[in-house]
DNA sequence: ATCGATGCAAACTCTTTGCATAGCA
DNA sequence: TGCTATGCAAAGAGTTTGCATCGAT
């Protein structure tokens, strides 16, 4: 799991300077383990740093993909970001309510790739959707 | 699978109009085995009607989702929409390239199922993104 | 004739970009 | 000091909406 200190160190080895704003970021995603939008970055950046503009929170959150400190996931048509998980391939059920996730040690692309001959698979996309326990009853 | 005169059935059985541009929407995705955006119905709308207007092409597609004749998925953010194929649950691969599909007659759902109690499960998504044999040559 | 469908224009959401300034190294 | 990061403002893409009119039933 990607955090702080492993976070700080890639920002420097690819020459990108460590300011306040990238380092509530992360520390925001630490404390997060579900899929966010940037809209809750914002909110969360907003009360630190009153000034706090939505191109630097876009700008990072792009940098950090880049960087593989952050996942990206597109729901609803909105791009949400969480902080990367280990390494080994998985995939994930996410909440509806909170964004909560919890990994999902399976992948179907060794069934897919026999039927998939002659096709030149570049990437592919498992999430499951609901409620996670603690949504279940509120509401 | 979905096709013009079902499509039409179903619009009057929901009391909606068949109209011109209804017909021709369909008439479209009935010839088009793959995943389109709204752009490209707006430029196949356009030769048949000059007149055409986006909001209408918008309109329409929401209207068939709802009416079970499209499906949809979101590539990069941005909605793509193709007829409806059989009723029995199933999976794709699409081209990044032309958008053209190929079913996939499998489900991780069993198994991430079991990886999921207390979970409550409202939807799922298993996408496969490469290149079709016809556009891995191409460029 | 009636009521839904459409075109027009405007607005809305999410996101990106150019430029001058502020701030890390 | 030098160069990157940031805020501001503006723009861009995709999509939705209110309203008057058009058109299917």
């Amino acid at each position: 799991m990607m955090n702080l200190e492993k976070a700080l160190k890639r920002l420097r080895e690819n020459n990108h300077k460590v300011t306040m704003r990238r380092r509530d970021i992360i520390t925001f995603f630490e404390q997060e383990n579900r899929y966010v939008n940037a809209r809750a970055v914002m909110d969360f950046m907003e009360n630190l740093h009153p000034s706090m503009s939505f191109d630097t929170v876009y700008r990072n959150l792009h940098l950090y993909e880049q960087l593989n400190i952050l996942e990206v996931t597109t729901l609803d048509g909105e791009k949400h970001f969480r902080m990367k998980c280990s390494p080994e391939h998985h995939h994930h059920f996410i909440c509806n309510d909170c964004g909560s996730t919890k990994k999902l040690p399976l992948c179907p692309m060794d069934q897919a790739t026999e039927l998939l001959l002659g096709y030149d698979i570049e990437d592919h996309k498992f999430e499951v959707y609901g409620r996670c326990p603690d949504c279940q009853f509120t509401l």
